[in-house]
DNA sequence: TGTTGAATTGAGAATAATTCTCATAAAGGA
DNA sequence: TCCTTTATGAGAATTATTCTCAATTCAACA
């Protein structure tokens, strides 16, 4: 669960205002688990929420993921995908991906040495090409277990 | 340039008919470089083959790509994008996507080294997960050149 | 604690990418 | 060449997402 007071300093900074849909959208991400699409928050929101309409849950989404709580991903599928970022970073994991029954695996072995790996290459990218990276997504794709 | 008696045995191979509009979508990828868009793929087919219509691209870049001629990639703004595998593969490369301007910069520096990394993740996974990966895409976000 | 202006919202319309439908046309084996 | 199957074009349909706009809420300040 993130700090209501992290949050809110975190929106005023970025001269946003905190309302009830925002932090309902936000709730549900602390206690859901991983990449949900738009579709899944509406619907997790509605339950307690009734009154939040699925544009607000786009917009906020949206800003959430400029304000870097969320991450956004897309696996292909046709639509968005979003987590939480503490989540992403407290258990740092990637994704793979089941090219037949569009499972999501997450893993999170062998994450020292690959982010050790990455931030390397990305220093030398920066560098070299004067791109300002700021993040960086690694998917697999391929047959999961059920599916092979 | 692709071999076409290699195009029509793996065509055949799958069972499907090796056909016109096939062969010219195959050449823009042939003949233009990188990362297409349905709609750039369809605008260039119908210079050439104004019969040609939308439709017939979305089937055949699906096609393509389960036959492992293309590969299809999603940048996060919202249309999908194809390259041609054997472009990918002999001058392999990955991608910087900057979020402001949507611009998509190629590298293939360190590749080796890269490569060399993820075969051994990827080994490493599919014996832990028991998932059969078969591709995996590294994508790098920020800001380009132009945009900081 | 009420007032006020700007930011935010909900509802539904609008948009954009992609997929589907179906009657017609083309491919390639017999 | 004929025939069956597969592929095609055109446009309708679908899906995810964004936009519009009047009504509401936030929070700074009196």
């Amino acid at each position: 669960m993130i700090g209501p007071l992290r949050l809110h300093g975190k929106f005023r900074n970025a001269g946003f205002r905190l309302t009830l849909p925002r932090e309902a959208i936000l709730n549900v991400f602390a206690e859901n688990p991983k990449h949900l699409s738009a579709e899944e928050v509406f619907l997790s929101v509605h339950k307690k929420y009734p009154g939040v309409g699925l544009a607000t849950v786009y917009r906020t989404l949206d800003l959430l993921t400029q304000v870097g709580l969320i991450f956004k991903f897309d696996f292909g599928d046709g639509k968005s995908r979003y987590e939480l970022a503490s989540e992403a970073v407290k258990g740092h994991h990637h994704h793979m991906v089941c090219t037949r029954c569009g499972r999501i695996v997450d893993y999170s072995d062998f994450m020292e040495e690959e982010v050790k790996f990455i931030r390397g290459l990305e220093a030398e990218l920066s560098k070299k090409h004067n791109f300002k990276i700021d993040k960086h997504q690694i998917h697999f794709y391929g047959l999961c277990e059920r599916c092979q």
